[in-house]
DNA sequence: CGATTAATTTTGACAGCGTCAAGATAAGGC
DNA sequence: GCCTTATCTTGACGCTGTCAAAATTAATCG
């Protein structure tokens, strides 16, 4: 019937599920995303989510580590670009803002406590510090263009503005800063400071 | 027997839930503090709380407020001493850094979306604004004193600054920056920046 | 093709959660 | 001392995450 038709039992149900969490995530809260609601929203039973992660917070790492994959190519593509180096980090500080804001949820998620404590480093740890370093690396290329003032490691300048960016956005999420114009100004101001 | 005797039922139950459930924030993390538990604890039975908290959000504004007010003395502390201005800002990132990461449940509490997405404007929401005020204040005096540029509104000053002392609170708090030193170092730096 | 193995999904169950309704208890005001 | 009112308890409901065991279906091998 369908083009694509579900190969076996109920068909691809990992990815059915990423996609429908997501969803989720995007038009409702975090803690509207159980495993019962996602499991009648995919048309499964209850506890067929746990032949493919292992528990809530498995299927929760999934979802950050999309977020940060998200976050990875928005970097990438900011470091690609032939535009001038002054125009990149502006860029990059508004692409954040953006993507934190309107995926918010999911932002949550990524920087919540609950992926984070962690007895052993895990995969998704380790997916983020690399998104991070990739983060700081940009902010290298700009030490060098001499865009940006080079009297402080490039880490030191990434770990600043990430915490500054990160701060806002919460803010902002929290509905704490209430209009998406406080938002623009203030990170305008953010950006000033930094060149 | 005792000096302080319960003079009824089982004492002053609201001051008693409001103890524990700090007790709770400080040993162990959020989600361990729950309606059931909190009752076990203070030694009631689970509904009893609700003749004192209309629901569990009641309760955590509460815990919050709490730790707005101590942030809120906190300020006021740093405004009424007579130490030299550039101190004064010191001080007041020191301290809320300090705050912020020995009381990490709480301050979560007083930030996370539970509390701040609401309908109507409420009365913790109200009180937090008052603290934010009250550092907003700081910053007048503080440019008054020649000790903080002056091309900038002291609105726009407090908001940057605290959104980036919320990031590295945040960060270090899900343990995403590892060590306090780390901490350390990035709040001199981001003093350095302000000044 | 048929039988066996392995992957997948379901049903049933358990403990924990927040919270409502109804009843029991005890304190304070007259 | 009675009555009102505040306080607390027991019972219950629906929700949650998750485990164990059974059932269903696909893949694989002879």
């Amino acid at each position: 019937m369908s083009p694509t038709k579900p190969p076996y039992h109920h068909g691809n149900l990992k990815a059915s599920l990423l996609g429908a969490a997501q969803e989720i995530l995007e038009t409702q809260n975090q803690d509207a995303l159980s495993m019962r609601s996602l499991a009648e929203k995919v048309g499964v039973s209850r506890t067929a989510l746990y032949h493919h992660f292992s528990n809530k917070n498995d299927l929760l790492c999934a979802l950050a580590e999309n977020g940060f994959s998200h976050l990875y190519e928005l970097i990438s593509e900011n470091k690609s670009h032939d535009t001038p180096a002054e125009e990149q980090i502006q860029a990059a500080i508004i692409g954040y803002l953006e993507f934190s804001t309107q995926h918010a949820a999911q932002y949550q998620l990524m920087f919540g406590k609950t992926l984070w404590h962690t007895e052993h480093e895990t995969h998704f740890q380790r997916y983020a510090k690399d998104c991070f370093r990739l983060y700081v690396s940009l902010f290298e290329t700009l030490q060098d263009n001499q865009t940006l003032p080079t009297d402080e490691p490039p880490l030191r300048l990434a770990q600043i503005m990430w915490a500054s960016l990160h701060g806002l956005s919460q803010l902002m999420n929290d509905d704490i800063l209430t209009t998406k114009e406080e938002l623009n100004t203030l990170a305008e101001h953010l950006l000033k400071r930094f060149l």
